[in-house]
Formats: structure tokens, sequence, C-alpha cells
DNA sequence: GTATATTAATTAGTGTTCTAACTATTAGAG
DNA sequence: CTCTAATAGTTAGAACACTAATTAATATAC
């Protein structure tokens, strides 16, 4: 392997993971994780209350692990599952009040931790890099 | 958060976890994971038998999480546990012969599976991606 | 209109990682 | 030299993610 590739995987594994953990660490007096909060994030941000399925795809995770995903969720007293009507197979999930007014702390909490971090950058350097991560995950999926 | 902050830290994280996941499925048939054949790999290249610590160090992992993945390792005997004489808290990490073997096959893999997907990119774009997240990398631990 | 296939959610089992608390050993301060 | 610090490894418990298999319900094919 060339060393730029090589350089390259490991700086895409460890930055991810830094990144991940430094998150939690800040977010954890607040009780979420980063996984949690981005769950609660997409599911605010939607218009109606979104399936399991569609919070899965929307995270890019599989189904199974937005089943426990929500399921901690619920147990936090953070959303619930409302039964569709129309399609007995699925579930959507809905935001508590708890987990509307904890959406809006942890808001503020990540955005402020990613303004700090990336502050400092090159706007268009952070475009590109973002535009290759992006193109990269689709190679990807495309690919195995 | 700026809508480039949000791109770039969900491309980050889900790329990431594309890449390990198709890794994944690329070295199932041998039996090992990305995080395993990474340990191995820094085992492997190093002159000397490493101690645990020095490998999660170079792994950028916490010593506990070693612990576990050189337990995993051990039970697949691909390595063993090697106590140092000079020092008696220490273990070094060395390969098996199987250990030795499955490094070469698995080197050949992982390196095809980054040369596949890396190879239509601009170089200088990933050498500018990679310094970035090098960059991003440092900056996290300096400011947790 | 029934038989087959697909989809949504779940369960079970495993892997990777973390934090926190613990033991044993070594190194350093006085 | 002894008491205290730090270090190496471990265990326990949790979060997050995966695959594979199961159940229930809906859609499609013939």
């Amino acid at each position: 392997m060339s060393d730029l590739e090589e350089r390259f995987s490991g700086a895409l594994h460890n930055t991810s993971r830094a990144w991940r953990r430094a998150l939690d660490r800040r977010l954890k007096y607040l009780g979420v994780s980063q996984a949690g909060w981005m769950t609660i994030a997409v599911a605010a941000k939607a218009r109606g209350p979104l399936s399991q399925s569609e919070l899965a795809d929307r995270l890019a995770v599989e189904g199974a692990t937005m089943v426990t995903m929500v399921d901690r969720l619920v147990k936090a007293g953070l959303v619930y599952r409302e039964p569709s009507v129309t399609d007995r197979r699925v579930k959507r999930v809905v935001l508590t009040q708890a987990g509307n007014l904890l959406y809006g702390k942890v808001r503020a909490e990540a955005t402020g931790f990613s303004r700090e971090l990336l502050a400092g950058m090159d706007a268009k350097k952070l475009l590109m890099a973002t535009e290759l991560l992006e193109g990269l995950n689709r190679a990807i999926e495309t690919v195995p």
C-alpha cells in the first residue's frame, strides 16, 4: 500500500474515532452520546414522524442498529414508538417533550464543538475534503 | 451549525464507518476484521515485539481495548503474550507462525481494497484531505 | 385470488470501543 | 529507604454497530 493511501485510511479511521469520543465527553453531562443525539436530530428535523427504517436510512445504519438505539432513547424517555395506522408493520418514532427539550440543548453544544474545531480551517479545503469523503462514501457503496 | 460543518462531520462519520464495514466484508473469509488486522500489522512491522501499551499507543486506542483485542487474537492462535523479564508488569505481543502467514494474505487484500477505492482520486486532493484529517485529529487531542 | 417475494421490526450473537475501578509492579521524592 | 506516584495489564459494564435469522404484514406475480 502506498504511504499516502495508508496515511489516508489511518487518518480517516482515527480522526473519526477521536471526534466521536471528544463529542461524547462534551455531551456526557446531558446524558446522550453522538449517535443518540444524531438520531434525535434527524427525527426532530423531519416534517412528520419517521419510521425506524427511514431513520436508519438517513443515518446510514442498519435496521437492527436503529432498533437498539430507539430502545435506549425510549428507556431514557426521549422518544416513543407510535404504530402506523395505514401499515401495521411500521412504527413511527416521535419525540417526547423531554426529547424536544434536550434537542435544543444538545444542538447548541454540538454546534459549538464543531465550530471550535473547524473554525480555523480554510473553508475551501474543508469543502474539498467533505466532497472527497462524500464521493468516497458513494464509491464504497457501489463497489462492495 | 453551518451546513458545511454539518456536512463535514456527517461525511467523516459515515465514510469511516462504510470503509470499515466494506473492508470487514472483504476480509471476512480470512477470519479477521480491520481492527484485528491493523493490530497484527503494527506488531509485524515493529522491529522487536511490542508491549500491549505500545500497541495501544500506535493504534490510538485505550489500553483496555487492546487487552480484549489481544485476547481475541490469542484465542484465534495468531499471537501470544510473552512476559518481559526486565519489567514484570509488561507483556510483549508476539506473532505466531499462523499470525505471520495471515499477515501476508491480509496485507495484499487490504492494499487492493484501498487502491481500488482511492485509485481514481486526485493525489493532490487526497494528500490535502489526509493532512486536514491529521491536523483535525491533533486539534481534537489538544482541546478536549 | 392464492402463492411468492419483499419490507418493517425484532431477537440473538458477536466485535470494537469506551470509562471506571482494580491489582501488581516499578520509579521517584523526601 | 520508605512512602507515594505512575505505569502495565486486567476486569466489569456499557454503548454502538454489524450479520443472520425470525415474525408479521404488505405487495407482486401468475
